[in-house]
RNA sequence: GCCGAGGUGGCGGAAUGGUAGACGCGUAGGUCUCAAAAACCUAUGAGGUCACACUCGUGAGGGUUCGAAUCCCUCCCUCGGCACCA
């Protein structure tokens, strides 16, 4: 045996080999599935990072572990490999994005392959080739045909920056996600997916999935279901009427105003002839501001007169109309009754206009004077007053009878309102999977034939961003569409959003190489659905809400049984720079994965990443903390030569196993770690036998799979140590138990007993009766006994 | 503002009603060495003591319990998501 551990020469002996010997290809047909992904990468320029490095660590243990324990695993790896960054970076270089893509691709792989990462390479793919995204396209054209796809005039987010439009999760806090310029409302003729048909379910389902709290939290927050009624107003002497919607109808005897939204259609023509240059202008004024805009600017309340009221019918009293842009188009009916006492933003509006403000909620301060402060403004809780059959009651109670009071008088019906929209996939953008569809003479669209898929994306195209899609100008692109489909015809020119490729590709690594169907129907009802799913924490309403989608669609149209992708997902903390920032370059925290290799080996920086802390936690690297995987791997490697000759596998050896097994299923990578540690300490006192050894390699495999490889063969082994069975283990029964001694609750000691004279209540006073006397000083006491671990005197 | 997750030594973190600080890093002292590094051994929450004893200690305060880092209530702080959402 070598006698120093040489890790760069271990891990690339067997990296070659496992490759070779293709270890981690997944059968066709399995008979006990476990299907184990990460979410795949966008392959950036600038290779793996420490983040990619953690979340494909705990999937590879994971893994590998099943894998021994029986399963067909499939565990594969792609590239998410359209979008903006590339294109981005080709405007800037002149580096064609493919070129640019195809390197990073290898580039990860390399780094992937150096990590020890058991993927099935087999089922590589990449949503930028033809053979990928031909089934994008079918995607699109399929949900086309099931209207679940629409093409809408309609205001949209646009990006002047990235010069596209965005989709609603795209935007944040009113900027876009990718450069936070300052998004802008434009309308425009694009095209959305019908996903809010799915609201419901996809909300009722959460219950169904093992996914952390927080993300459930956040899809439930951005589906944002709410009950509530409309209520239709009559406009005094005028033909409008206008709906309004609420979720808090109980307050509506203080309603004293009624506001439209700048956009809303009734604005204008509501006004009359004294007013309706006032609204005309401040329309035009709200138009021009940009979404933050129109939040910033210290919630200061603007707004305009119309000239006209409606009836508050619960009252007979007038409210007059006003047009603000606080109101928004997009959610309720973009119309709102104002409540300005128990409402603060109606309480702005109302003081900034002197509209009058009434007091109908009494909270539990007891405050029933007028309200003049915004302190003073009830919003969650308390007793009705002033409003007439709702008197006396609690807001709750109060809000259900008066929507059926409301109701049964013919004002409003019941209308539940959600936060989702519809989803925008177009995008005016080169480096995407070309919309399927063709526009005849008269500019009406239809899916493209069978035959014309895939619509490929040509290569030679000016991608330049003009705020027109880069296809328009491609004469290649265009170049067959009259031959096809006739004289005048032309193609869409837009791309799909990337995640229209992300939504999907889980489908796909079911049967990658199939080119008559996206995957068949065999493979899917075998592989789903997929069993642990990794990822960061930042795709909690994108990715996740799109794939979730997705699923129900193709569940519903027979091709997949299941109606959730993801059964169980877990997310990976981000990992922070030394200085405890965020990595960035700009901060020259960046940690390079390599680096680690190199100096240490892959298995070390592998247990180093997982003994940080638990896998979902935020935690800051620590390069000196290296040291310690690093020492165990070497103490492990001398501890090889010096064991036994024994078969036995010793107790402490088995409760290992039975303490590990649980630690990988619950995903306690850290604490795994730290017991294999504790043993390792306890060997070098007294050594392991040779067969306890081979279990703990065995164990350890998983973690670190190039040292434990090498030291089976050693071993002399002739097949991989990642081809045995997980070892069985046994929980240890401790002969000789130290019981503990209380006196009132506080520890005072521990008496060494044997398994039997522990369980039993008198041997065990007896044997604690000096040790306690000093504290209970001859006073009588009760014992509160827990047979085999404790005993406690209380006086 | 609303929702969610958290707060434990010098540091990363263990412990989910029963010996708080496992495991690791760091630090100090020692062994080896001409020396250093590495490796190994010992110590390492605070106070206290020659050493014990003992006291205090899991963001703050209160409660439940024989016993609380753990359960309940009030508050403070940190991180993440959403947000002029009616």
């Amino acid at each position: 045996m070598t006698s120093r551990y040489d890790h760069a020469a271990i891990e690339t002996k067997w990296q070659a080999r496992w490759e070779k010997e293709r270890l981690y290809e997944t059968s066709v047909s399995p008979k006990k599935k476990c299907y184990i992904l990460d979410m795949f990468p966008y392959p950036s320029g600038s290779g793996l990072h420490v983040g990619h490095v953690e979340g494909y660590t705990a999937t590879d243990i994971y893994s590998r572990f099943q894998r021994m324990q029986g399963y067909d695993v499939l565990h594969p790896m792609g590239w998410d490999a359209f979008g903006l960054p590339a294109e981005n970076f080709a405007i800037k270089s002149g580096i064609h994005p493919r070129k640019s893509t195809d390197k990073a691709i290898a580039t990860f792989i390399h780094q992937i392959k150096a990590m020890g990462l058991s993927y099935d390479w087999s089922r590589e793919i990449g949503t930028h080739g033809p053979e990928y995204y031909t089934w994008t396209q079918w995607l699109f054209r399929f949900l086309y045909k099931k209207d679940l796809i629409y093409r809408a005039h309609a205001p949209v987010n646009w990006c002047s920056s990235c010069k596209t439009v965005l989709a609603n999760e795209q935007v944040v806090g009113g900027a876009c996600e990718r450069c936070e310029t300052d998004v802008i409302q434009k309308e425009m003729e694009q095209w959305f997916v019908r996903i809010t048909k799915y609201a419901d379910r996809l909300l009722a389902d959460l219950h169904k999935i093992d996914w952390p709290e927080s993300t459930k939290m956040g899809q439930r927050n951005w589906i944002g279901k709410k009950e509530g009624i409309i209520i239709n107003y009559k406009v005094q002497s005028s033909k409008f009427k206008i709906d309004c919607w609420t979720s808090r109808p109980d307050t509506n005897f203080g309603a004293t105003f009624i506001v439209l939204a700048p956009e809303h259609p009734l604005a204008l023509k509501l006004a009359t002839d004294q007013y309706r240059s006032d609204v005309e202008i401040y329309i035009e004024q709200t138009a021009k501001k940009t979404q933050r805009e129109r939040i910033s600017e210290g919630r200061k309340k603007t707004g305009v007169f119309t000239g006209r009221s409606a009836i508050n019918e619960l009252t007979n009293e007038e409210m007059p109309i006003w047009v603000s842009d606080f109101v928004l188009m997009e959610f309720g009916t973009g119309a709102v009754v104002g409540v300005p006492g128990h409402d603060k933003r109606d309480f702005e509006f109302a003081v900034t206009f002197g509209l009058p403000v009434k007091r109908v909620v009494v909270g539990s301060d007891g405050d029933n004077l007028p309200i003049t402060r915004i302190e003073q403004v009830q919003e969650e809780s308390g007793t009705m007053v002033n409003s007439g059959l709702l008197n006396g009651m609690d807001i709750h109670a109060a809000k259900a009878k008066i929507m059926d009071h409301i109701v049964e008088k013919g004002w409003g019906k019941r209308t539940t309102t959600y936060h989702l929209r519809d989803w925008l996939i177009s995008r005016q953008r080169y480096w995407g999977a070309p919309i399927p569809i063709v526009y005849d003479p008269d500019g009406k669209p239809h899916p493209v034939n069978d035959v014309d898929l895939p619509v490929l994306l040509p290569d030679n195209v000016e991608f330049v961003p003009t705020g027109q899609s880069p296809l328009t100008t491609s004469k290649e692109f265009q170049g067959d569409v009259e031959t096809i489909y006739g004289k005048g015809w032309r193609r869409e020119v837009d791309t799909m959003d990337t995640f229209m490729d992300s939504n999907w590709y889980f489908f796909r690594f079911c049967d990658p190489k199939n080119n008559k169907e996206f995957a068949s129907k065999e493979s899917l009802r075998a592989w789903l659905p997929v069993d642990l799913y990794v990822g960061g924490a930042e795709h909690t309403v994108l990715h996740l809400l799109y794939a979730r989608f997705l699923t129900k669609v193709l569940h519903d149209e027979g091709f997949i049984d299941v109606d959730e992708p993801f059964m169980k997902l877990r997310h990976q903390g981000t990992i922070l720079g030394e200085d405890g920032r965020k990595m960035s370059k700009r901060f020259g925290n960046v940690v390079d994965p390599m680096d680690a290799v190199d100096k240490y080996g892959a298995d070390t920086l592998r247990l180093y990443e997982m003994f940080m802390g638990p896998l979902d936690i935020m935690k800051p690297w620590n390069a000196r903390n290296m040291n310690g995987p690093n020492r165990f791997l070497h103490r492990v490697w001398a501890m090889q030569g010096r064991i036994t000759d024994k078969t036995m596998v010793d107790a402490r050896t088995k409760h290992l196993v039975v303490e590990v097994t649980d630690d990988i299923l619950n995903l306690r990578f850290n604490v795994a770690i730290a017991k294999m540690m504790t043993i390792l300490n306890a060997y070098e006192v007294t050594p392991p036998s040779k067969a306890s050894w081979k279990v703990f390699l065995k164990v350890l495999s998983p973690f670190a799979p190039h040292i434990t490889e090498e030291l089976w063969s050693q071993l002399e082994h002739m097949t991989s140590i990642h081809k045995e069975k997980w070892p069985k283990g046994e929980k240890m029964v401790e002969e000789i138990i130290n019981v503990i001694i209380q006196v009132n609750g506080k520890f005072r000691g521990t008496v060494e007993l044997s398994k039997e004279k522990a369980s039993d209540q008198s041997a065990v006073e007896s044997a604690s009766n000096s040790m306690v006397e000093k504290y209970l000083d001859g006073k009588a006491a009760k014992t509160i006994f827990i047979p085999g671990k404790l005993i406690n005197f209380v006086s």
